[in-house]
DNA sequence: CGTGTTATTGACCAACATCAAACTTAGTGG
DNA sequence: CCACTAAGTTTGATGTTGGTCAATAACACG
């Protein structure tokens, strides 16, 4: 449906902002290929990473109702993304009801996502946290047919993942070191095999639940 | 204009469950009194409180379109509030468009607050992180009519300040003292006044923006 | 085959957690 | 109105996780 709306279709390379903190957008984009992640820049000039977006996602939404971005969005990968004018969405949305369900619903689940990373970084220990990101990365790339069936590969330096896990790049490292040794995931770069994926999970707490997938991707 | 709709008003105690994790919901609540939570629990029985809600709040209007509550809300002070059936708000929807756009705008804010603790417990240190959300909490709370000009009753005991900003009660306590220390609060039992606002808000690097309020309360 | 980025290692340190006890406060019933 | 109790706050001692700094090794890319 957004497909067959009005589209500027524009390709970003890697680590390119594509939206800056406090802009006010006219459009919405939506992702065609790549990852991105939306961060925000704390003092000391730490990074935290919010969220991450991969093909599909519509990771600017809001922006059809907030005034200003409270987060820079940036791609990780060379990327390609689609702008919408809001106008445009406004429009499809008054034509057909079903799209405010489907765009409300959306933005639900990336709230949901939220909460998750909340108790993800509250309230785990480094181990923990570093097994559900892969856990949610994982299942989601899987639900866009962009994982194999036990592994990834994952587009991140550990420095990325520190910055989304609020951790230090040097700790993640011996984390994932620590996952490696206990035989649940092995890496080759930054393909990850999960060895034992049952582990990896209860590890992570992990649930799927939160993301809102209709077909159930892993088990 | 969701008081015109049918509504059922209950009240509840102090520290009691109004949904509970897991739950469906065929009614959407609105505070009408008092002071919520959101919250989860994780391993441990450790317990991470996701966020606040005031009088006017919809703390659970996600149950219009997801299927299960991935949190609890409770009251943490004695409180009233009130359930809308979901049929209802869909039919104010359908009847007047704005509807949508008011309670959308609105769980996009609410979105915007949990970035908002993301980064918070993330990127700060525990005395950022309680300035922040006194701040937070103080300028939310004088917007709907329920703080001084310069001090506040928190009804939060200091353990559930550290079950919202990750933290051990025991260093709630101890940042707590710092900060009067610094002369920047001073605290009777639950009631704080700010005497150096401009620096609390520097320590917790307090933007009010993200809460989207449209009269500006404080400054 | 350099050259800049990313991963790895080691030594050391700080922030915060944990545990346990003592002290306050507020609420309750006699 | 006071004693009693439970909940919340404060304190001290000690432990742990993860941060910081700095150097080296391994890649990736032109």
């Amino acid at each position: 449906m957004l497909r067959r709306l009005p589209l500027r279709v524009q390709a970003f390379g890697t680590h390119h902002d594509i939206v800056r903190e406090g802009e006010h957008l006219e459009d919405c984009c939506l992702v065609l290929e790549g990852f991105l992640c939306r961060y925000r820049v704390v003092e000391r000039s730490q990074r935290q990473i919010l969220s991450f977006h991969l093909s599909g996602d519509l990771p600017d939404l809001q922006s059809l109702y907030l005034d200003e971005m409270d987060y820079a969005l940036a791609a990780l990968t060379s990327s390609v993304v689609a702008f919408i004018p809001h106008a445009a969405v406004r429009r499809a949305m008054d034509e057909e009801p079903s799209v405010v369900d489907l765009l409300w619903r959306y933005s639900l689940t990336d709230a949901a996502i939220f909460r998750d990373w909340l108790t993800n970084i509250g309230r785990r220990t480094a181990e923990a946290r570093i097994a559900h990101l892969f856990c949610e990365l994982f299942v989601r790339m899987k639900a866009v047919g962009i994982a194999e069936e036990m592994g990834f590969q994952l587009p991140l330096s550990q420095t990325e993942i520190a910055d989304a896990l609020a951790l230090s790049p040097v700790h993640v490292n011996r984390t994932l070191q620590d996952l490696r040794r206990e035989g649940v995931i092995t890496s080759k770069g930054k393909y990850h095999r999960f060895e034992d994926w049952d582990q990896l999970r209860q590890i992570g707490e992990f649930d799927p639940r939160y993301l809102q997938l209709r077909k159930r991707v892993c088990f």
